[in-house]
DNA sequence: CGGGCACTTGAGGACGTTCAAGGAGGGTGG
DNA sequence: CCACCCTCCTTGAACGTCCTCAAGTGCCCG
């Protein structure tokens, strides 16, 4: 039932996933749809089965930042209020537990509560890779990054063809670029070579070495 | 002995604050010394007494990204590794606590186990306002975001004379820019009447609604 | 007093944005 | 099933912001 590759079940037997699946509540939700909206109470804690979606925090001002691309496995709601929306990008399943009732069974259970602190780990580690990115790299790396961390990331993804769930607009909005840098990039990278534009959604990584080289964070 | 104001010591007894003081240890550093470096294991865990600091990360290309100032008050080192370094910018007080001792402490001390939650959520809101900046915001308003920013949290800051404890090159590496565009904005600023510029490390904010409204993240 | 570092300012250029237009795909209703 | 529309994507041209390179000034510290 539970996706094993997630780092919320990670290591647990499958008793205690039992009774996770006691206290959880599938969410279907179809194509850009909230799973939860900017601003509000925190009530629920999910995992993401299937499909992708998007973290995004929109200002007044109407400007958009996208904080993560989410994918199966990936948790949300470890804050106390949603300070950002969740979006999907494609139709999608999660998982959805009543957060209170999950730090009781992550007392009882170490391993989830382990589970839980290693999350959390992640979400800082992976937040400070933006930064960096945000604040160093110029539009080609920036795409680089994005693309060897999809490579990592979707579940079907290869060097051969890297699905993009998400529009240029989401792309733009992660990368703090605007929609025309973000396809000229692309153009850009495909006519040095390093990567093929196989349809609007899809792309190969021709040159992985130099697209890992331009994209890495370290 | 521990300040007040730190969110660590929030709430606590005069008998807690007792037992944390014999667990802890001072470490003083003079200017531009590192209080932790980059990639290192975690040993300790601090809490900034007196000066200020800068929390950086520096990739092996040499770009460098400053996350976040650190002033008294703030806490270091709770992540598992030190994923930054963090150097002073001051003359510089830090009291060093074993960080498995922290932990024990938390646990017999609800108060203080709360304290440290609490100062996780501070700094995931904070990086959030941060991608946003880096992301979204231009020149101009990222240094009206940082002037507000230090008006808040220096000790001594009022809008008649702000302190710039840290280097052009400092900001820059903040905000994501050169210091040539840090240097530039601010005198942009002062002929706009926004600021004054009282010496290269003091300004005063003149128009703090306008200030506020264009460093604003909301 | 000298040297070095930090800050400022200028000129020119690169990168990214804005504005505008055109095309391609997908979904809906006739 | 086709026509239409809408959204998304791409491309071009002009512009603006920010960067790079370079020079000059001021200040702190030895």
């Amino acid at each position: 039932m539970f996706d094993k590759n997630s780092v919320l079940y990670r290591s647990l037997s499958t008793k205690d996933l039992n009774l996770l699946g006691r206290h959880s509540k599938m969410k279907v939700l179809g194509k850009r749809q909230y799973l939860c909206e900017q601003n509000t109470p925190r009530d629920f804690v999910y995992t993401i089965a299937s499909g992708c979606a998007v973290a995004e925090r929109v200002s007044s001002s109407g400007r958009r930042q996208v904080l993560s691309f989410i994918f199966p496995g990936d948790l949300i709601g470890l804050s106390e209020q949603y300070e950002f929306g969740v979006k999907s990008l494609t139709p999608l399943t999660a998982h959805q537990f009543d957060h209170q009732k999950l730090h009781e069974l992550a007392e009882r259970l170490p391993l989830l509560g382990e589970n839980l602190q290693d999350i959390r780990k992640l979400v800082l580690s992976m937040m400070l890779d933006q930064l960096y990115l945000l604040g160093q790299k110029k539009a080609l790396e920036r795409l680089c990054y994005l693309f060897m961390h999809l490579l990592e990331r979707l579940p079907n993804a290869d060097v051969s063809c890297v699905e993009l769930p998400m529009t240029r607009l989401d792309i733009a909005d992660y990368l703090g670029l605007t929609v025309e840098t973000v396809s000229r990039s692309i153009t850009k990278l495909k006519n040095s070579g390093l990567i093929d534009i196989l349809g609007p959604h899809s792309i190969a990584i021709l040159d992985l070495d130099r697209v890992n080289q331009m994209g890495v964070i370290d």
